[in-house]
Parts: structure tokens; sequence; C-alpha cells
DNA sequence: CTGAAAGCGCTAACAA
DNA sequence: TTGTTAGCGCTTTCAG
């Protein structure tokens, strides 16, 4: 920087001004330290600009599972709208490798570059966690229902998702149905889909035969207790929830020489998957680049001093797709 | 800090040293500080700590398209392996609106956080552009082919992914094959993948009919000529440089009312799109994890001194599918 | 509109 | 093993 001021003749203080000063500089200068900055190939450091003005335009990402294509698409679609509002952004991802509360690490490698705002996009970072930066940095919380008071959240309707899926499924007719259902410690998304489709088919009249999914990862778990009440006769649909343990499932399936829709029906959701429309999924896409978009619209309105705390939710729309058909007579 | 310092009944200096410090600190001190500084909630600043150190052990990853599933994977990947390496990671993406030239605005917001290393993995880069930064930071380019004398790569062999397939093909008995071939500027790997299976196929004595898929992201550029192809009984088979590709072909097919792989063979690469088994296509699957890991232990040497420089191509596999049979009779 | 000077929170010799 | 003392590169009053 010194090298710079030197350079065009003006002080240090100049070319700080020149680069992010809100204080009006002559044109003259002003050109003087950008052609004399462009030369010598200055690149401002970030750690110091933050250190001495005890703030940051950057904001971070936290983000859980960057492999799973949802989560990509959110971090693209975050990043496009964060640098339209004209703010930076940088993303960490929790490691495994981290050790026990891997979350709780990547969240002080957020909090350690003083980031001026934080998104949260994991399911595992409970609420209170939070609680003790909530002075120091606004924090939107995506994709994952939230009611804290003093957070703002942009989540889906998972229940209307569920319900739009299962007034389709009982819509075609089916009288016996499989819900796939992990224990809510695991994802509390797929966990409360999976019981909203469960109430909303027994309003319907339908007989519901959950299906037990513990383990965290394993997408095929329960695939073998469905294809066992199909064989007994008990069901002609089969739910899902989340379009990865429908394509889990679908190996299962073919194994077991059954078809669908024809001789059972299954539906997803999620719809994000690339492809998906291809293999066909009847499943709900949800709007992942509306969530972005509100997120970060809300961030700029958070650092611009608002203190207005909601807690919004985005409607899926239901992908139709040739995986559910009437049942079988 | 000067609380924790204080509270603790030491110096600054010896709560640095507690924290991050090369020296020995008494047992004593040591459990004094931590206490302090767990009861103060204290933090350290890392962006003060970088500044006052002159170097990071935070490496950046510069990524392209967070969205395409392949590089979700490498950024997940990655993660673990540095995180097991002691290392942390942040990650920024390109973004369309930074304007112009919008990767070289995402590698300075890399540069202004002073990152001890980075990893590119983006196609446009050129690796002139990092020129300037290599004595500051050692640079692992990661997916593309590279050959700067001063640069490490890790990248697939995308000739030999190419060569798998064409031979796949030829294998088949197919005579006469469409190769969509993506202009250079847009993609050097799709245009390098075409270019190696164009002349592989003809080495098998194969008539080549090359689509040129011009526009960068239109996936489906060159679906109609293909077709078009197929109905004048010129090609029996069409290769192309993408997964992605190949999915947006398909409704095309589809709307043709032709059938793979009974009426027209495709086949695709990468191999990462879950649930790419399930719709079956042929394919090569490329390493993306042993990618990130040799990236991430490579990193690991750079930053202890090494200067030694290699270009790393690493090998891919085929996946048979259902989308390549013989040629119609 | 511009310069001088006082830090931001931390590290790294150098002494003790 | 610990404290003292200079800074790291930048921003920001406060005067001019």
């Amino acid at each position: 920087m010194s090298a710079v001021a030197e350079a065009a003749g003006v002080s240090r203080a100049t070319v700080s001004r020149v680069f992010h000063g809100s204080t009006p500089v002559a044109e003259s200068t002003r050109d003087a330290v950008f052609a004399a900055s462009e030369r010598l190939g200055y690149v401002p450091n970030v750690m110091a600009r933050v250190l001495a003005a005890r703030t940051s335009d950057i904001i971070g990402l936290l983000l859980r599972g960057p492999t799973n294509p949802a989560y990509g698409l959110l971090f693209g679609e975050l990043q496009e709208n964060v640098s339209r509002l004209g703010l930076q952004m940088v993303v960490v991802a929790p490691s495994r490798a981290e050790g026990a509360n891997f979350e709780r690490q990547a969240l002080n490698r957020l909090l350690g570059l003083r980031v001026g705002g934080m998104f949260v996009a994991t399911g595992v970072i409970r609420a209170d966690m939070l609680e003790p930066f909530l002075d120091k940095v606004p924090v939107v919380i995506i994709g994952r229902p939230e009611s804290h008071p003093r957070i703002y959240s942009v989540s889906y309707d998972e229940d209307d998702n569920a319900y739009q899926l299962a007034d389709a499924v009982a819509g075609q007719g089916h009288r016996g149905v499989a819900v796939v259902t992990p224990a809510g410690g695991n994802s509390a998304t797929e966990h409360r889909r999976a019981l909203a489709m469960t109430a909303r088919l027994r309003e319907h009249g339908v007989r519901v035969h959950p299906v037990a999914a513990p383990t965290f990862g394993a997408q095929e778990e329960g695939a073998r207790e469905v294809i066992e009440l199909h064989r007994a006769g008990h069901v002609t649909a089969a739910m899902f929830p989340a379009d990865l343990r429908v394509l889990a499932f679908m190996p299962y399936l073919r194994e077991a020489g059954l078809r669908t829709p024809e001789d059972l029906s299954v539906t997803g959701c999620d719809g994000i998957l690339p492809g998906i429309d291809m293999i066909g999924f009847t499943t709900v896409r949800i709007p992942v680049e509306q969530a972005a978009q509100r997120a970060a619209e809300v961030m700029k309105t958070l650092l611009d001093g608002s203190t207005e705390i909601r807690h919004e939710r985005l409607h899926g729309t239901l992908l139709p797709g040739r995986t559910l058909g009437p049942p079988p007579r």
C-alpha cells in the first residue's frame, strides 16, 4: 500500500479512501492511485482491512454436505444473489475429520474470520449454539424450519410438500401406502416430511404402513420392508421423504422383479437431481433458487441495520412423474 | 485477548503461545489460560493472527459451479482430506454477477484473505493469471490438465477416459458414430474428450460425424443434429463428452420416438450423478475422491516446503450401462 | 479534498 | 518458561 501511495504521490490514507472510502476523493488523485496499483499489482489485504475497520462485508456460509446436489445448488444460487447485492461470500463445510463436534469447528472457522454475517445451512447446529454470536453477527438459517425469536430463517414448507404428495397418491386411489420414516435425530427435514405425509394420508382414509429408516446415510434403509409389504399385498404405493432414497430403492425393486408404477407406485421429494425429469420421479421440487434469493435479500437488510425477525416458509411445486399411477387392480 | 491474559495473570504473549505457540508453556499456566478463555468466551481473531504471523494455515479453494454435482463432490472430498491433514479450508465461487472477469474477482477474494495455499478447480482461470502469486502461495490445480512448469496439477486422464468409451463403442460394432464436440473455449475438458474419442474411433476404422456444440451452458446443443444423422442412417451411436449432455439429449430422443440402445446407443462421461447407475448410462467414472486425496496430500508437502512440481493424471473406470448396445441390424 | 497519527488483535524476536 | 517491544497492512478521526 505504501508503494502505491508513493508511486501515486499521495498518502496511504488516500489510497485507502480510493479503494473503500466513504470520503470523496478528487478524480485526478483517484485515477493516479488506480493506475499505480494496477502497475504494481496491488491486492488489498482483506485481513488488515477487516482488522482495522472492525467490520467485514464478507459473509460466511456454513454448508452441510456440498456433495448433496441440493446443497450444491443452494451454494451456487446464494453466491449469485449475494454478489448481485455487492457482498462477498466464503464457504466452509464441516468435516467429520475434525472430530466430535465438527460442526462447531466449522462454525468457529467462520467466526474466526470475523465474517460480517452468516448463512447457516446445516441441520445439526442448534439455534442455541448460535445465540452467543447473535449480537455480533446477523444470522440467517436456510432450509431448516426454525422458530428462534432472534434468528431469521428462510425454509421450505415441508408440511405442504408432504401434503401435495400425499394428496396426489391418495388421489390415484391408493388405499395402502408405505411411508419411509427416518428418525428425527438424523434428518429433521425428512422426519417431518414423513410424519406429514402419514397424517395427510390418514385424513384421506388411507392405511399407512410406516417403515423405520434409522441409519444416517444409508439411503436404502427400509427398502426390503417396503418390498415385503407389497408382497403381502398391504401396499400399492411407497412414499419416500427424499429423492435420493427413491434412487437407492429402485435396484431393490428391480431385483424383486417389480415395475413402477404398474406394480408399485413410488414418490420422492426434493426435485433437485439433474435428470430427475428423465427418470420420471413423482416428487416435489423445493424452491432452492427462491430460498437463496430471499436469504440474500434478508441478509442485506439485516446488515443495513434491520432487526425484524421472521420465519419464512416457501412452497414447493409438485412434479408429476411416471412413477405414480393408479394401484394395480 | 488482554482480558484473558489479565484473568489468567499472564501476559498476552503467553496467551498467544498457549493457543498457537511453538514455544513450550508450563502446564499450570496453560490450564489457567484455557480456563480463563473458556470463561470469557474468547475466540481468537484469525484476521489479526494471520496479519501478524504473515502466514496462514487456511487454504482456499476456488471452485467453479458448485451446482455441478461433480464439483460438489470434489468440494466435499477435499474438505475431508484437508482437515484430516490438520488444515483449514474456505471456498469461494466465481459469480457472473461480479462482472466480466468474474473468475478473476473470485481469485482476488481468496488472495485478499491471504490464504496459505490455493486449490484451483475451475476451467477458465489461465495458468499465467496465477503466475504472479506463485512465489507467495502454493497452488494446486485440480481436474484440468495443466503443464505449467511451476504449477502442480492433479487431473483426470481425459484421453484415456475417451479411449475407454471409444473402444467400448467400436467394440460393439458401430461403424458410424456421432461425437458431440463443444468448442474449446467453453470447456477445455469436454473439448479434449471429444477430440480423443474421435481420434480413437477413427483408429478403429469408424466413420465419425462430429457435431458442434458451441454454446456454453446449453447442454442440449447438438441434439437435433444427432437425431438427423441417425434418421439419415449415418450413425448408430452418439457419444457425448459429459453425462449432463446425455441427460439433456434424452428428451429429444424420446420425442423422436427412438429408444436406446435399440435404435441408437449413447454414452456420456463423468459418472458422478447420483442415480446414474439407475438411468443406466454407459459412461466413465472419473476418480474425484482420489483426485481430492492427492491434491490435499500434495498441498501438505508444498506447504512443508517441497518444491517438486508434477502433473498427475488419474484414470477413470468404465461404467457399462444399458445405453450402449450393438447397432441395429 | 488530503495528510498525520493512533490504533485494530495478534505474533515473534529478544531479553530476562 | 515468560514478559517486553515492535510491528503486520489497513482504517479513521482530527486537523488542515
